[in-house]
DNA sequence: ACTATCAAAATAATCGATTATCTGTCAAGG
DNA sequence: CCTTGACAGATAATCGATTATTTTGATAGT
């Protein structure tokens, strides 16, 4: 899973993305290792929007004590993906059209602004990084039937949007943006199985980071604008069909 | 309107910003109260920024258990205020120059786009809190001999930025302005107990609430912009005075 | 039937004690 | 001297039990 940030907004550790041999995973604690978990079965839609979450059964569920399980509600609550209420207890963020239109919106505003300034002062590093991750995500897989390549395929899809603006150096920007884009995960996820046929996602991604490294700067961006606009209109139109306002 | 708005990206708790005669207030639990005390030790700078936050002391100083203690620390560090690191604890945020200037350049490209927002789509209700928030902020005296009055002005200051962009309609846009106030209240706290001589801060924010409710879209976008910007360079030159970097 | 009220059950919040982890110090070996 | 390892004290994480709050369901009154 992709390292989720620890300290508050900070400069994220920038581990090198997932080569290392051995991996410390940094994920010590049970809440640490909970929240993982949590964050996952949500993201994936195991865990239903908007349910209700028990902390007896998901106690009982995860065998683990009252205090690592709070703990790890908090971290998700954070993220936007649980709400709280005091004395009312913890629920799965829902989903609504609206919630999507608008992680689209401030996507396209806030990713676009970061990729912007990634290419003004990103260094040769952050190019190298991305062309890795381009390079990584296009040569993955993505099979229907085969659900651990769809999970395969979404994290390094994550990666490469992550790596894309990560040359920004604005740690709050990034932070905004991680969590906007696990927020758009989950619809994806849930939603969206496959590519809509008349899309070549991985030519957009291509010429994404082709512009990026060459510091062209409006066509990047105006790319990943559209890139985020046509991937908001699917899963609009995926949630229209199922009945979602 | 506004989707799920309760929970993660609630409009935190701040007592309605009304004159409602009785406040439940909302804070019930230990947890809950709790943070709204850290919150304010740290904005106001008695919990020194950088500072190791040790938890059998917090919860000797502030007479509770550890785990409403941990409660409210994990909602600090949704807002920015506390870093958090598995086995190691917590600490105070670090403030910096790079810090501060990222906060204002977020303010101003969030803000301005949200109050771009709201005179767009804002209804007059929304209109009227703006008039009502500008009113009772101008109306505050601003007596540095006297910190009540000062925190008084930052509460109210604080509600007309926030009453301001309140009508676009985009609640985790507003969680994010939020977020990014409190930061950069925190340093205006800490480093800023009077107004820069140069300039008229409440008529600063007269042309921008005028110009909003007028719908003069460029115009009022123009004046925050400058508004945060200007905030941003004497913040900068005060932490510069004391050698912060 | 409908509403109000109260008690019991369910659930969340908190506590005190226990366990696990980290950090600094000091001694032994190189 | 510097490094390494083990110990002890400090600190964080977790647990099980207790307390507080909310929700449910039954009952009585209109």
């Amino acid at each position: 899973m992709v390292p989720h940030d620890d300290g508050a907004f900070a400069p994220m550790t920038e581990d090198a993305p997932s080569s290392s041999g051995f991996l410390d995973d940094g994920k010590n604690t049970i809440g640490s290792q909970l929240a993982s978990r949590l964050r996952e079965a949500i993201i994936s839609g195991e865990l239903q929007a908007g349910s209700k979450i028990n902390l007896d059964k998901a106690r009982k569920t995860f065998n683990v004590s009252l205090s690592p399980l709070r703990e790890a509600l908090a971290r998700l609550i954070s993220d936007g993906l649980v709400e709280f209420e005091d004395n009312r207890g913890y629920r799965v963020s829902s989903i609504s059209l609206a919630n999507l239109e608008e992680i689209t919106t401030l996507r396209e505003e806030f990713e676009v602004f970061a990729l912007r300034e990634s290419m003004r002062v990103g260094d040769v590093e952050w190019e190298g990084n991305v062309m890795r991750a381009l390079h990584r995500l296009n040569r993955a897989e993505r099979d229907a039937a085969r659900p651990e390549t769809l999970e395969r395929w979404e994290e390094l899809h994550r990666e490469f949007h992550l790596t894309l603006i990560s040359g920004c150096g604005k740690p709050i920007l990034l932070h905004f943006c991680r969590l906007l884009l696990n927020l758009n995960d989950r619809y994806r996820r849930v939603f969206l199985t496959r590519t809509s046929g008349d899309r070549n996602v991985s030519q957009e991604h291509s010429e994404i980071a082709q512009g990026a490294v060459a510091r062209d700067l409006d066509y990047s961006c105006d790319m990943l604008r559209q890139h985020i606009h046509r991937t908001g209109t699917n899963l609009r139109n995926h949630l229209a069909t199922k009945g979602i306002l």
